[in-house]
DNA sequence: GGCGCCCGAATTGCATGCAGTTTGTGCCGC
DNA sequence: GCGGCACAAACTGCATGCAATTCGGGCGCC
C-alpha cells in the first residue's frame, strides 16, 4: 500500500563524515551552537579524532544544506539566515509538509501510528526538560512524518528546511519554550489516521504558520541582522557618552 | 516591491570546485553524461587541471544535490533515480514551482518580463538544434523563474529538483524531443504578467504534470532498472544462437 | 585615552603520498 | 569452450605538508 523503493543514503554514511554532520546538526538544532558560532576545521578534526580533510568535508556537506556558511579563507560559521530567508524557508516548508501529509493520509500502518504516538508522548514528557530537547523532538516529529512517505527526496528536503527553520528560531524567536504546540501534532496524527487528507493539510499548514508567525513576529531588526543597520538610528547621538565599540562587539 | 536580501552563494563559488560542478551539471543535463556514467576522481582532476582533492569535493557537492551517487571505495557515478524517485521528484517540483509563480504573479518588472520572453524566444530558436540544448533551455526557464523570486532557498531547491527531473527524463523518456511545450511557457508568463496567481499556478501544475506523465508513462521496466530483470523474459530461449554477453554489455 | 599599523599566530586552500579496497584480466583446471 | 581463481592495475580514503591568507594583539603615534 505504501511501498516504495528508497535507497535512503546518498552521500550520507560515508561514515566519519556523516558522524560529524549528525553531531553538528544536532548541536545546531539544540542551539548549543548559535548562529555565527565559529567552526574551525582542526578544532573539529581534533574533537572527532579525524584529520582536517574529513572535518572539511563535513563542513562542505552542512554548507550544502544551508546550516553552515563557508567563506573563502575564513573560518566556517553556523549560518545566520536573514529574516526574509527565514520567512522563505517557512513558506517552502509549509508546501513540502502539506505534500507529506497528503501522501500519508489514510495510509499509515498500525506500527507507524504507534511510533508517532510514542514520539508525541516523548515530547510531552520532555516538557519539563530543557528547551533544547523540546525543540529537537518537535523538529524530529516532522522529519519522522517525512520518513513515513518512503520518499528519500522528500525526507531530505523536509529535514533540511526544518533544520533551517530551527536555526531561525534560535535567531529571531524569544525563548518562550515549546514553540511547537504538541496538541497540534496530535491533531495532525488524528486527521491522518482518519484518512482526511484535506483536514491534515489544513492542520499542518496552520501549525507551521503559527510557529512561523509566533517566531517571526516582525522583521525585528534588533536581532540577527547587520549591526550597522541596527546602530544607524543611534548614529546621530553625537555628543553623548558611551559610544558603541564597533570592532570589539562585532558578533561574539 | 519585490526586494529581498539574498546572499545567493552558500558554498557555491569556492571557485574551482564550483566550476567543475557547473560543468558536470551541464553535461548531465544535456545528457552527455548518461545515468550510470563513471566519474573517477583523477580523470576529473586531470581534465580540469586540479588535484583529486578538488574533484572529490565537487563530487561531494553533486552527490548532496542528488545528481551523483557516491559509493564507498567505488567510482562515483551519475545517479540513476528509480521510477518512484522520479515520480516523487516531480511531485515536489510541482509544489515548489507553484510557490514560485504564486510569489511572482503580478510582481514582475518590465526587465524581468523581457528576460523571460527572450529566453522563450531562444527556446523557440533552439528547436532545430539538438535535443540536448532544448532540454537545457527548458530547464533553465524554470530556474530563471525561481531566480526572480529573489529567494536563494527556493532557487536552490527548484534547481536541484529540476536537474533531477532532467536526469529521469534521460532515463525513462523516449527521445521525442521538446519535452517542454514552449507555448505553455508563454502562457505562464502571460498569466504572471496579468497578475493572475491562481491561473499561473494551475498552468504551471498542468505543465509539469504533462511533462511528468509524458515522460513517466508507466513504471517502464525496460529502461533504467537492473538489466537482469530486463533480460529475464529472454532467458528461456535456450537452444538459440546469439546468447547475450552479460558482463561485456553492462551499461555504457 | 583612542586610533591605526604591523607582525606573529592561527587558519584555510590545495597537492601529494601511502594504505586499503575494488575492478578487470589473464591463466589454469575442467 | 567455460567457470573460477589469482594477481596486477586502478581507484578511493585519509593524513599530512606547504604556501597563502586572515585574525588578533601589542606597540607607537596622535
Amino acid at each position: 500500500m505504501a511501498g516504495r523503493a528508497g535507497t535512503g543514503k546518498t552521500a550520507e554514511s560515508t561514515d566519519r563524515v556523516s558522524v560529524i554532520c549528525r553531531a553538528l546538526r544536532r548541536a545546531i538544532i539544540e542551539q548549543a551552537l548559535e548562529p555565527g558560532a565559529k567552526l574551525p576545521e582542526d578544532s573539529l578534526g581534533e574533537r572527532f579524532g579525524v584529520s582536517r580533510t574529513i572535518a572539511r568535508h563535513a563542513l562542505g556537506q552542512l554548507a550544502a544544506e544551508g546550516l553552515v556558511e563557508l567563506r573563502r579563507n575564513r573560518i566556517a560559521v553556523v549560518a545566520t539566515p536573514s529574516w526574509q530567508e527565514a520567512r522563505d524557508a517557512f513558506d517552502i516548508r509549509i508546501e513540502l509538509e502539506r505534500l507529506v501529509v497528503r501522501q500519508l493520509a489514510g495510509r499509515l500502518t498500525k506500527a507507524q501510528i504507534a511510533e508517532l504516538t510514542a514520539h508525541v508522548d516523548a515530547e510531552d514528557r520532555a516538557r519539563d526538560g530543557t528547551d533544547a530537547v523540546s525543540i529537537r523532538l518537535a523538529t524530529e516529529f516532522h522529519i519522522l512524518l517525512a520518513h513515513m512517505t518512503n520518499s528519500p527526496i522528500l525526507v531530505r528536503y523536509v529535514s533540511e528546511v526544518a533544520y533551517r527553520c530551527c536555526l531561525t528560531l534560535s535567531l529571531y524567536s524569544r525563548p518562550h519554550s515549546s514553540e511547537c504546540a504538541i496538541n497540534e501534532h496530535r491533531a495532525i496524527i488524528a486527521a491522518l489516521v482518519k484518512g482526511d487528507a484535506a483536514k491534515a493539510m489544513e492542520l499542518m499548514h496552520g501549525h507551521l504558520d503559527s510557529v512561523a508567525t509566533r517566531a517571526l513576529v516582525a522583521p525585528t531588526p534588533q536581532r540577527g541582522r547587520d549591526l550597522l543597520d541596527i546602530l544607524a538610528p543611534y548614529a546621530d547621538e553625537t555628543g553623548s557618552e558611551r559610544v558603541v565599540k564597533l570592532p570589539k562587539a562585532a558578533r561574539r
